[in-house]
RNA sequence: UGCCCUGUCGUCUAAUGGUAGGACGCCUGACUCUGGAUCAGGUAGUCUACGUUCGAAUCGUAGCAGGGCAGCCA
């Protein structure tokens, strides 16, 4: 199990916990598990979740189990449930051999319906789904009972083995709990068990045709698991009452449950119905498109596992709903990042500088630094030529005061190579800069000046003739607007960042990107951090950008 | 006009009847072969009212605001 260093306060479920720990509720175990349904991708919300969920589990020295959710046939898959499990694994926790199914506990659930209803606290209802809503009444007003609600439990023992030996179609009846049809709480009025569903189940196949509704299943999941803590999210809070009368009802072990708040992201949604119809719209290219706050876009887009557990771990656990700036998510992947990633350089928007003074055809071995944050990472040669490709952006031929970068007749460096000094430029006939000339001062081979001038910049650069050509796709965030769900939006694909994605096809990037493969992490010095995307080859690099450097130009720049 | 939950810097979150603190963001400055990183400083908050108390963000009452609930979804 991944151990955190972070020292963090604690959180009112630990608290909670705490309290049990000290009362000896659960004689002294803590058990948590992380329920998800295999119906859909991860997502950094669940991700909370999960860090919650295992990070308990380890902080106490208890279990965590993977557990499917899997009740519902009809919307759940097994590419979902192979997805979730590479996505937790890759998020760093393990289950050891605690990998559960809900569907592996359905033959009791079925004796325990059993047991309910011998208990006179279930009975087969013949109401439809629509007269079964009238008469739960509303929000206002009482509900009535069902005509069937007083069948004898032999009746009721019949019907229900008949509904699950397959003699009933769909819908024709369903077993409930027998509670209270005007109590205040909707849940309780006799909520629903068992339907019949003559579904196939991605793991059980056809053996049913009943399956179990989630306030009956998960209890007993949690009770059968022997979980002591059982976390889920706000929307469950109005189910407790009812998760608490099945387990008293059944008089069998009893977890707690208990309700936090899930992850609000501002410039994205965390839905997964939401997510699902951007995929089917197109706005995005997957579930794994770098854009999306799924974990197996956040991958691709190059979030390390370890910055997606720190920022979980910040962002604090409660009950109020919030949402957490998207800017805090990209502290933590730089943070992390920029200790990790080794250090390449890469032109995104290459203008050719050439250094007159430089012989021709030769060129030059020069030694540079991995990672500055890791002396271990150690250094690697960057070739040098007379021929140089430098970012568009870092020169400019009539400069502002606060514009240190290359300009006509001033001096900088290139970094681990040489200072330059701005000759002059040629331009096509549209006035674009086509070249930038430079001498350069041989004595400053490296870096240094033996003289101990300075210079305002220092600038990247790639060796024209060595250069690599690459794609790189410049990702942002997902949509323009903060909260893209505020005012219900009827299409939420016109509020996608139209900037969210630019391509940028003809990058030169050194020589040594070419061993670079899938899923790496780099950065490129003065621009950002970048992710080998899957779709790269070793004859054209495809790089996705995680998140820029922070850029004290761009700002001063744009608040003009 | 039912029931449940929740209100602390712009944002996220601590303080568990005893000095309202941290982080992100933002603003200054220092340093720097990444305008990166790092370091130092600054900015800014207890929803309102009444009550209990020597003392209230914390306890109580009322109000206001936000969220959730009427699937044979989870």
């Amino acid at each position: 199990m991944t151990s955190e260093n972070d020292s963090l306060p604690g959180d009112f479920v630990r608290d909670i916990i705490d309290g049990d720990l000290s009362s000896g509720r659960f004689d002294n175990r803590v058990h948590t598990r992380f329920p998800p349904e295999p119906n859909g991708y991860l997502h950094i919300g669940h991700a909370k979740a999960v860090c919650l969920n295992f990070g308990i589990a380890r902080d106490y020295g208890g279990l965590c189990n993977l557990r499917f959710d899997d009740t519902n046939p009809s919307k759940e898959e097994e590419e979902y449930v192979n997805a979730i499990v590479e996505d937790v694994r890759w998020l760093g926790f393990d289950w050891q051999d605690r990998l559960f199914f809900a569907s592996d506990y359905f033959d009791r659930m079925c004796e325990y319906a059993v047991r309910l209803i011998e208990t006179g606290n279930a009975y087969v209802d013949d109401l439809s789904a629509g007269e079964i809503r009238e008469y739960r009444g509303t929000l206002t007003e009482p509900g009535r009972e069902s005509p069937f609600r007083n069948r004898p439990v032999d009746e009721n023992l019949d019907l229900f083995s008949r509904m699950k030996n397959g003699e009933f179609h769909d819908g024709a009846r369903v077993l409930r709990a027998k509670i209270d049809m005007s109590h205040p709480n909707l849940n309780m009025r006799d909520p629903v068990i068992y339907r019949i569903l003559h579904a196939s189940h991605h793991r059980t196949g056809d053996k049913w045709c009943i399956y179990p509704m989630y306030d009956w299943a998960h209890g007993l999941e949690d009770s059968i698991e022997g979980v002591t803590h059982s976390i889920c999210t706000l929307e469950f809070e109005n189910h407790r009452p009812l998760y608490d009368w099945f387990l008293d009802a059944l008089d069998i072990y009893h977890p707690r449950q208990i309700e936090f708040a899930r992850l609000n992201l501002s410039y994205t949604v965390m839905s997964k119905r939401l997510l699902l119809e951007l995929v089917r719209s197109g706005s995005v290219s997957g579930w794994d498109d770098p854009r999306m706050p799924t974990i197996s876009g956040m991958r691709r887009r190059g979030c390390s596992p370890q910055s997606i557990r720190t920022f979980c771990n910040r962002i604090g656990v409660a009950k109020v709903n919030s949402t957490v700036s998207l800017e805090f998510l990209e502290h933590c992947v730089r943070e992390d990042l920029n200790l990790s990633s080794p250090r390449f350089m890469g032109v995104l928007d290459p203008v050719r500088l050439i250094i007159d003074n430089y012989p021709e055809g030769e060129s030059d071995e020069l030694d540079a630094v991995n990672n500055p944050e890791d002396p271990s990472a150690g250094s690697r040669k960057v070739t040098f030529s007379r021929e140089l490709f430098i970012e568009r952006d870092d020169f400019m031929e009539d400069p502002p005061g606060k514009f240190y970068r290359l300009a006509p007749g001033r001096e900088v460096r290139l970094r681990y190579a040489y200072f330059v000094t701005c000759t002059g430029v040629v331009k096509d006939g549209s006035g674009r800069i086509t070249e930038i000339h430079c001498s350069y001062d041989p004595a400053t081979r490296g870096g240094d000046a033996p003289d101990g001038r300075k210079v305002k910049s220092t600038l990247h650069w790639v060796s024209a003739p060595h250069a690599i050509d690459a794609e790189v796709r410049l990702y942002d965030k997902l949509f323009s607007v903060e909260d893209p769900l505020a005012g219900n939006p009827s299409d939420l694909a016109s509020l996608v960042n139209p900037d969210s994605l630019k391509i940028l096809s003809s990058c030169r990037l050194e020589p040594a990107c070419a061993s670079l493969g899938p899923l790496d992490r780099i950065q490129l010095e003065r621009i950002g951090y970048f992710c080998v995307d899957p779709d790269s080859s070793p004859s054209r690099p495809v790089l996705n950008r995680t998140v820029g450097l922070r850029d004290s130009w761009a700002k001063l720049r744009s608040g003009q």
